[in-house]
DNA sequence: GTCTTCTATGCAAACGCTTTCAGCATGGAG
DNA sequence: CTCCATGCTGAAAGCGTTTGCATAGAAGAC
């Protein structure tokens, strides 16, 4: 009894058939229609849309999936989802997918297998037509692998040649902060970074890293170890290095921190040392991060939304086909100068 | 010309069929053994595995849900996804998904259509087994419906009764707040929060708004309208009502901001007009956010991360069917002392 | 021995779409 | 008047799983 006549009460979702059906027409019709997709005519285009729209239908993305291989989704994999940077970049990807109609779908970058960086795995590929990777650390050699896979890639965050990238350029930046302090009149800097991660070539630190030796080298300052400290990329760390550093015997009268997050933690234990800044320390930061200006610091601001909304957009063009070959977009930095730098005190 | 025969040299991902073809079972057996279900002899089940691994097979996602229905995938909601909350709710909630084996679908709350606030789109609805929403306001109307749709959800930030939901007590926070500044001997105490906002019944400005009333109206202090500010919920909020308050005639000697985010402005503020913190002012925030300690802010303390992995555990209980009937979860508060808080200077 | 239970397996029917292919009008070209 | 494009539509074959049902042995019950 009552075949599909009724309407449907039930609370089961409306199929393509029960559209078909109440506008009359197949389901191959329906499909396409919905899908504005040339060879249907005008009114039966109206029809259908209208079927649809009354019984609230939409397609299951599953099987549509399924059936045309697409998914209508992109993933995005992070080492981490909670600092500022990636949620940054998160929402500057959500704000191009959502003109774009693609879904976005996360996971933190599982421990990327010590052997063949297996990268986002199998399962979660199948589900994306695209991914955007952040912040996972690939060089030359995983790039060609990964640009090998079905699954096309944005990498955000890493200069690479094999697949499209983009980032900022790092050691511009430090040598751009670096030099901001040389300008002042410092001569007595320390840099506070992650000191893991420096000898890892081309990683992010040693970019920096790079990037201050150089400036301090063109200013023919010679390199002092005991001025390079780890602060390990968070609040805590800078902290830490603060401590070591002021209180050595012979402190710096400018830090450059590698991400602003350290600053912070230098700022807060050069306030309750009693250390005036800019007065007696001079400390720049690097990101822009949203609370540097309330702690007026002095910082390279790098792009971070933007560079989500690029990868997305990246990422949304190569899906149209209109890809081009793989090609590295670089993004601009800038320096901002608020009341945590200043000339040196007097010697 | 090779049919299946050969080994598939080709980047096709493996099918089960291939999987079934090398082990020499059916299709139906390999699904079998492959999800562990009982009814497969340990031999068979054994050789399925081994065929899979070496195939590196690994079921299609879509084509597994358009079957069973189950995505093992939940979806969570939210208005913005870069604030510090959002995403440490995210951090929390991937935490266990990750255990639990389950995706994570992320989307920001499209604009929720004034009309019956449609929620979470059906397309979206249809890709996740369950939904996580955080920070949409839903109130007890809006609950109710919530809870017919055929998708199991679970809300954070809000306390609701026909959905299972958690929260902190905004109210009591706020009360603690203030009672801490009024046991330090402030009595003239200003807010700083959202004025849209507090009008809304229920929503988190104005149940922060009651506790700060009610622990004012303890201590018999009247209500000053002027010391109640809009600060958007935002840092350049916190600095425009802390230069509206400071600039006033009769200044306040403490602020309770609604949001830490809030008080860092106002920090920033008073340090840029030179008034003292905690002498002159007194500060105290909302959230215990990650820079806080580094501005020393006293502030109120809420368990974001633990709420995202409660949220998470809750919806993969209802999905395992554990779930007992909707109830709401508190979520314990905490006050914290730094140096943005002491008592008054002397009148 | 025969009759039931079980256990283990396979067959084949969904699941809800997309897409290929073929078919039917229609209408202009010849 | 015939022939071919051309525009529109429908039938049906997948897409890669899961799962209900049937079946074949093996093992107990009698």
């Amino acid at each position: 009894m009552g075949a599909r006549e009724s309407q449907p009460q039930t609370h089961a979702q409306p199929t393509i058939v029960d559209v078909a059906l109440r506008a009359g027409v197949s389901v191959a019709t329906v499909s396409r229609a919905l899908r504005d997709y040339p060879y249907v005519a005008a009114a039966t285009r109206e029809r259908v849309h209208r079927a649809a729209s009354e019984l609230r239908y939409v397609a299951d993305a599953n099987a549509a999936r399924l059936a045309s291989g697409r998914s209508h989704t992109i993933g995005l994999v992070a080492p981490i989802l909670t600092s500022w940077y990636t949620s940054e970049v998160i929402a500057g990807v959500e704000e191009v997918l959502q003109v774009a109609q693609l879904d976005l779908l996360i996971s933190t970058g599982r421990a990327p297998t010590s052997k063949s960086l297996a990268g986002p795995d199998q399962a979660f590929r199948q589900r994306v037509d695209g991914m955007i990777l952040v912040d996972v650390f690939w060089r030359e050699e995983g790039a060609r692998e990964l640009a090998r896979m079905p699954t096309p890639a944005v990498v955000v965050g890493e200069k690479l040649a094999a697949i499209t990238s983009l980032s900022i350029d790092n050691q511009l930046g430090a040598e751009m902060a670096t030099r901001h302090l040389l300008e002042l009149g410092h001569r007595r800097i320390a840099v506070v970074g992650e000191l893991a991660a420096v000898g890892v070539t081309d990683s992010v630190p040693q970019q920096r890293s790079k990037g201050f030796r150089r400036a301090m080298t063109a200013a023919r300052i010679r390199n002092d170890r005991q001025l390079v400290v780890d602060g390990e990329f968070t609040i805590e760390g800078g902290r830490r290095a603060a401590r070591q550093l002021l209180q050595s015997n012979e402190p710096p009268t400018a830090m450059f921190c590698m991400s602003d997050e350290m600053a912070f933690g230098v700022l807060q234990v050069a306030r309750e040392m009693g250390i005036s800044v800019p007065d007696e320390l001079s400390v720049i930061g690097f990101d822009d991060h949203p609370a540097a200006e309330a702690f007026g610091l002095s910082t390279i601001r790098q792009p971070v939304r933007q560079m989500g909304r690029l990868a997305a957009r990246l990422m949304s063009d190569i899906l149209d086909g209109h890809q081009g070959t793989a090609r590295h977009h670089p993004l601009g930095l800038a320096l901002v100068e608020r009341s945590s730098t200043a000339p040196p005190a007097m010697a």
